[in-house]
Order: C-alpha cells, then structure tokens, then sequence
DNA sequence: TACTTTGTTTAGTTTATACTAAACGTTATG
DNA sequence: CATAACGTTTAGTATAAACTAAACAAAGTA
C-alpha cells in the first residue's frame, strides 16, 4: 500500500537528517537530499517543502548548499518558471564536493595557523634564555605543519586524480557503487 | 624573549581551537590539546585551567573525551595526586581515534536507517499498485546501502591494519610523520 | 498596469550545546 | 577529626546557528 511506502520515505528522510547533522550540517539539509533521492522525478522547491516540511525559506538556501556541493543538480524546464532538482547518486562525488568544500574553506587555514606561530617562534629563536624551549616548539609545530601538508597534499591530489576521470578512491577499493 | 613564545604558544592553541569547532567539537578540546601538545612535560588540569582560560569542569569533561580519542595521555605519578596528561603525537593515530569514535557511534546507525527503511519497502513491495515505485525505493536505497558497506569495511580494514602495526595509511602515502 | 507565481532575503524566535560557577565526593594530611 | 587538595557532577547561563514568518525582488501573465 501506497501509505506504506510513505512511510518507508519518511523514515529514510529523517534518518538522512539525522545523519546530516552528525557530520556537521544542517538537519535540513540532509532532509532534503533524502526527499530528492527519493524521488523518480526531479523535484520542484514547494514539492520539497511539502515532504520535509520546513519551510520554504530553509528549502531555497539548503538546496543552494546541497547544490554548490553538488549532492543535487538543478534541471530547468522550458516554458516552467519552477526550479527542479534531482539527486546526484555516485556517492563518491558527493564525498569529493565535500572534501572539496572543506579543503578550500578552513583546511589550510589549520595550515596557516601552524605556519603563524612558527614563524613567531622563529622570530624569538635568538634569544639564549628561552632557547631549549623554542627549540621544542619548533620540533612539535614543524611536525604538524609536515603532517597537514600531506594531508592536505593527498587530499588535492585525489580531487585532482578524480577531476581527470581518472576516480582514484574507486580504483583504489574497487568501484561497486556506480550507477 | 619568553613572552614572545607565550605569543606563539597562545596563537597556537587559538588556531587549535578553531580547527576544533570546525570540525565539530568543542572549541576548548582543541584548545587543551593544543596546550598539552606544546608542553615539553606532561600538564595537571590546574595546569591546562591556566594556560586555556577555561573553567575546571570544562577542563575535566573535555581532557576525558580527548583521552578517550586517544589524542592525550593520563600519566599519573606515585606520591602524587594529580592527572598529569601528555599528548598523543602520531596524527594518524589522533585520526584512526576519531575514526573508530564516529565509526561505531552513529556511523552504522546510517547502515541501520537506510536498512530499516529498506525493510519496510520490502514488506509493502507486495502490493501491485505501487510496485514500481516500490522497485524505485529499493534500487536507491539498496545502492545506498551497498555504498555505506563500502565504506565501513573501508574503514574497518583502515583500523585493523593498524591495529597490527602494518599502519597501512602511512604505507599508501608515504610516512613522513613518524616520531 | 495590476496581479501571480516563483525564489531570495531578512528580522526574529527557537533550540542545542558548550561553558561557568558552585556544590559534591573522595582521598590524603596535619 | 578537621581541613585541604583534586577531580567530577550539576544546575544555570550564554551563545551560535538553524529554522520560521513575512517582506521583498524578479519576471511572467491577464
């Protein structure tokens, strides 16, 4: 029955919520990506605030997010003023919008707070009295900076791998998710 | 001049601080982390109280959550009764913390969402009226699912090399972090 | 030109949560 | 036994952020 499968959506709709704010995001916006997952055709704004129900102020600046990700594309239709969105479902791009978000916005701002207070010490190296202890924080500040460029290196690299088809993480572990 | 390396040190667990909040936690768990990482000797949580500027409780809330990451060390020493910590300097294991930390709380709960909606569909399946938006659900939901396997096992496997000290991460990338 | 229909923006409210202040339990010590 | 030294817990507060409600802009239509 039809009620039945409404409620399997609805369940899979707050559990994506649910997941969505674990990692840091709104609860709406994961709420959103499940509806339009969900669905077989693409989804106008107001038919998504109607499954989520939240309003349509949230949906327009969530689904902005989830777009700018790329986790749902825009589809436009001719003679229909409507916006409509439909699921991205290879998952591993949806992880590479997210790192790609991440790596740009506040990943190498981790970098460059490292790399500030380095050079503050290095500025205060000279000085003899506090030379064993400058000593140290260089070794520890040094090590951390070595380990966010590599991260920081192998996460480029992947985006890069992946922006050349190439898609790396599946080779790596074996693609079963393509559709 | 030692104020100058005050200087430092306080940039430093501000920037850690940060980083912290972005990645979800709280702001003064980086912020001890970055103290105690910057401490040649392991610090009381008086210690932490005074360099962070966070109040005891926080202090005693935040530094357990830290140990239970992984990422600081309780060091206690005979004849005296205080909690002196230290923190854990090898990254991959602060991130192979974290990891086992989401992994097991809320990350096979995503499994267990997508599965329990899953079941649901399968239940009303039967029904010939909805059944090819039944056959729709299952698709998505079953191409979910297999990713979420996916990564789990990923992740397993991640860990458990570990676990037997083959450190496979390193191995991949090149381990330029050891100390 | 006036009126709809769409999406966006903004001001205000709600809510979750990290933190503070202080009480508390426990163990040592005079 | 009383007091002190630690760490934990709890009740309350502050704050950040997501969401609501409503005004708004744009662009088509009568």
């Amino acid at each position: 029955m039809a009620d039945q499968l409404d409620n399997a959506r609805d369940n899979f709709i707050q559990g994506m919520s649910r997941i969505s704010s674990f990692w840091g995001f709104p609860r709406a916006m994961g709420a959103i990506y499940g509806a339009v997952y969900l669905s077989p055709t693409p989804l106008s704004l107001d038919s998504i605030v109607e499954q989520v129900g939240v309003t349509k102020g949230a949906v327009s600046t969530n689904v902005r997010t989830l777009e700018r990700l790329g986790m749902v594309h825009k589809r436009i239709q001719l003679g229909d003023r409507k916006d409509y969105y439909d699921a991205e479902t290879d998952f591993w791009k949806v992880i590479k919008g997210v790192l790609r978000e991440r790596e740009q916005s506040e990943f190498d701002l981790a970098l460059r707070t490292v790399t500030d207070s380095l050079a503050i010490v290095d500025a205060a190296s000279t000085e003899p009295s506090a030379q064993e202890l400058a000593a140290f924080y260089q070794e520890r500040m040094q090590n951390m900076q070595r380990f966010f460029n590599n991260l920081d290196n192998i996460v480029g690299t992947l985006l890069a791998l992946d922006e050349l088809r190439l898609n790396s993480v599946q080779r790596l572990f074996g693609k079963s998710n393509k559709n």
